[in-house]
DNA sequence: GGGAAACTGTATCAAGTGATATAGTTGTCT
DNA sequence: AGACAACTATATCACTTGATACAGTTTCCC
């Protein structure tokens, strides 16, 4: 399970051996990172984020996705270390961009709890955080990229992939949680199931995108769609209680 | 794209160039299949089922599954003809399953839905189907397999193999829509709609199966917790119309 | 401008994997 | 018993794919 990065490297070698002790990964391991190499870092992985979601992990393909980046392979090794490390690193990368989009409205859910709100402001509260949720998951441009992505964690586990995930789903749905507790009376087990449930069902639209899409004859998921996506999340959230 | 077993055999041979004309393969190409065989085949199957519904096409190994069944490779070959043949075999045992689960109750919502009935008899038939998708989805000893190979489907897109899958959801959606117009008032798409959700939602708690357990401590999805999602579908469906 | 660090590309390796040629064994029918 | 079909196993092939050795180029600081 040790990074091959970090060891591996007994054998006595006469010509670099001594500039680059572990070999390091740019980027991490506390190696600089010139502003090119910054943009190309990120250029790969964009395309790589896409392509583990179009594809998988297993899948998706590192010539593939250097090919997209307009690099060779060795730049996967040189900026991430390897495939996982990549995969990782693209994980990591949704869960900032989920904690960036969510934080905010979380942070006011949670300020409200604490002041033992109203059955009715809790309702608001939580769907205004529903909405927030469903915005990003598949109303967003990214959102076929990153929910996608999201979607296949919850499959491809095994590795240490779904670490991320929990460290993702847990706190929200444990603030779902409290939010339809106070809404409704329900113990803790209910309330997570229902939070499970509500949370679940704003991936729906990720998942069933082909079916949905086709069945309807829906380009994409535009504004009007989402509202009506908005209206089923509100009436669920409105038979709690 | 063709199948190589029926063509590339254009260079003279000598010993069995007779018997058998192209290559087919055992139990289909009109080739006969003793009980014995007929069993190898469906232990090959079962396993095979278990290994893409764990796994996903690409991360299943003929190697492994032929070990599992006991077996060597080229009883595949020999029984199926090639990996992704195997993995149609396998859409098309869950299909049948699928069918044999729930085609009586589909028939009685159709015979039903021919005689105009009434928003609550419609109700209750829409809430009986839904019962029996979900045993099939999550409550059944198999779900965990079955259900998760219906789940990948979704993703695992591409070959030629989603064919299965609209044959499998777009009847079902339609009947579920039908119920839903009936109960309520909606024009095809928003009645679509709501089936497509109401249907996912069935899946719902296979996809987040690990999530669910994790967090509520479960074992498994016993008829305890089956009684819970039931309740859950059931007011889901109350608020229809 | 000299040198070190940052970066990039070519060529290749090694493992995994689907496929299958070929030869063998078992069963069944006459 | 003979013959043919049904079935099975060993040994390999061909290809994909992740990784990386190594040599080169660029950039930037003194």
């Amino acid at each position: 399970m040790v990074r091959s990065r970090t060891a591996l490297k007994s054998k006595a070698k006469t010509s670099p051996a001594r500039t680059k002790p572990a070999k390091p990964v740019a980027g991490a391991d506390s190696l600089a990172l010139t502003p090119k190499g910054e943009a190309v870092r990120e250029r790969i992985l964009t395309v790589a984020l896409e392509a583990f979601a179009r594809s998988g992990f297993r899948n998706a393909t590192t010539r593939e996705i250097v090919e997209a980046a307009g690099v060779s392979l060795p730049a996967l090794k040189y900026y991430f270390g390897g495939k996982e490390d990549l995969y990782r690193a693209c994980a990591e990368a949704v869960v900032d961009r989920y904690r960036a989009q969510m934080d905010g409205i979380a942070h006011d859910a949670r300020t409200m709890l604490a002041g033992r709100p109203s059955r009715e402001a809790a309702r608001a509260q939580l769907k205004a955080l529903m909405h927030a949720l469903a915005i990003l998951l598949t109303g967003s441009k990214e959102a076929p990229t990153w929910g996608r992505f999201i979607a296949r964690q919850m499959n491809d586990t095994g590795k240490g992939l779904e670490i991320l995930q929990k460290q993702l789903w847990a706190p929200g749905i444990e603030l779902v949680a409290q939010l339809i507790a106070t809404i409704g009376d329900y113990d803790a087990t209910s309330a997570r199931i229902r939070a499970i449930w509500l949370i679940s069902n704003a991936m729906t639209f990720q998942a069933g995108r082909p079916i949905l899409l086709q069945l309807t004859g829906w380009r994409q998921i535009g504004s009007e769609e989402l509202k009506m996506l908005f209206a089923i999340i509100d009436r669920q959230i409105d038979e709690i209680g």
